[in-house]
DNA sequence: GTCTATAACCGGATAGAC
DNA sequence: GTCTATCCGGTTATAGAC
């Protein structure tokens, strides 16, 4: 049913004309060298009016990051299509994702400090990234699931996050690489999800039993955490 | 020799008087109550007089840490010369750099925020942090030398950072775990500690050459990093 | 409920006088 | 070396218009 739509979603377009030209001008200036003030100027609005639809500069980046974790999730189905070697399962969603964040990576490594803070609702382990967190998190148990390799029953419940959190120490790899069309970083994923590839064959074998139960008590002691916390459960 | 004293240090002394007031603030407030007007009030000093001794407020803060990762290397020693098992030494090792950060925990939570941003200071990768980074990753060194169990030499110029890397993933763990008395934390020592020794004496059998030939060529791609890199070399 | 305009608060940082 | 005054930007508050 159509809204009497002359006012009705006013609203709604004003709200996305500031965050378009927020997204614009962080892409272009940075997180810090773009004040609210050139937002909303940039915008054709009041100062107070930007605040009136986002609390905080911290939600207009978040809605930025909403955005950009969509698109990530996209980029990487058509690969868990194609694929179905573990490790270039792994490799492909990985790449992916880096590839959606390349075009502004100083803005992102600007970024990691606000997200860092444990109390930000932009921290990668906190309560209100549950949602994000997880739909990544279940992106990885299908890359899982879709795979040829065997892989330890033991483990089936630990992986997608493990997976998850492999590719989180990725990113901040990432964040800190400067090197030259960033080949350090796509070496170490290259090399990376070969050794995981490896290592849970490796660990599958008969004889590897009492690595696998090392292997399950400490994950199983990292569990039922309180919320905010790295391993609380799915 | 004894310098003119009257005026001579009166410099180092008001230095002093403010890094003093400082840190004794951080620990009470925590580092964004903490204002530096607030300082400067409390140490009978002008605005101003504080920022001609601390450039910055993430400056103070830092010079708080360095006395911080003293006291850290200090606690260690015993140790270091008390145990000989790899996995005992680095518990106790990792187990002695906590008990000195634990008295404010939620001073160090906040402040990972500061921390993670690559162009800070603090940030444990930045170029600034080389000499604290070194001394912790030299110290690395000192307890896997003195350490009984024989390890895989391919990997000998490189444990020492992975060790260290791996203690600032337990203190990444630390900073979000609310359980009570961190016994999760102290979990993941145990638990990590004696999963990493285990893995070190598999890959050390004669058949893992594979392993621990994919395990060099990782390490290897990562070297060589340019400034401000996870990897960069000592 | 949507929006403008303006002023003010707060705290990190800087400039320049003494 | 020390001070006062000032800037700057995130954020809040207010008062009113559609």
């Amino acid at each position: 049913m159509a809204l009497p739509a002359t006012l009705a979603n006013r609203g709604e377009q004003t709200r996305s004309l500031i965050l378009e030209t927020a997204i614009q001008l962080f892409c272009q200036r940075g997180y810090d060298q773009t004040t609210m003030r050139m937002i909303a100027e940039r915008a054709g609005v009041a100062l107070g009016n930007a605040y009136y639809y986002f609390k905080s500069k911290d939600h207009l980046m978040q809605a930025f990051y909403a955005r950009i974790n969509e698109q990530q999730l996209l980029a990487a189905r058509p690969i868990l299509e194609l694929e179905h070697g573990f490790k270039q399962r792994l490799i492909g969603i990985i790449r992916a994702e880096l590839a959606i964040l390349e075009p502004n990576h100083a803005l992102w490594a600007e970024l990691f400090k606000v997200a860092a803070d444990p109390r930000s609702p932009l921290n990668p382990f906190s309560e209100e990234s549950k949602p994000v967190r997880n739909s990544c998190i279940k992106q990885y148990g299908e890359m899982l699931a879709g795979t040829k390799e065997k892989v330890p029953k033991e483990f089936l419940p630990y992986l997608p996050k493990l997976l998850w959190l492999f590719h989180m120490g990725i990113i901040l790899f990432w964040i800190h690489d400067n090197s030259p069309a960033r080949v350090r970083t796509h070496r170490l994923i290259e090399h990376g999800s070969e050794l995981v590839a490896l290592l849970i064959k490796l660990v599958n074998l008969p004889g590897m039993r009492p690595i696998r139960n090392a292997i399950v008590r400490l994950l199983e002691g990292l569990r039922d955490a309180g919320p905010n916390s790295i391993f609380t459960s799915i």
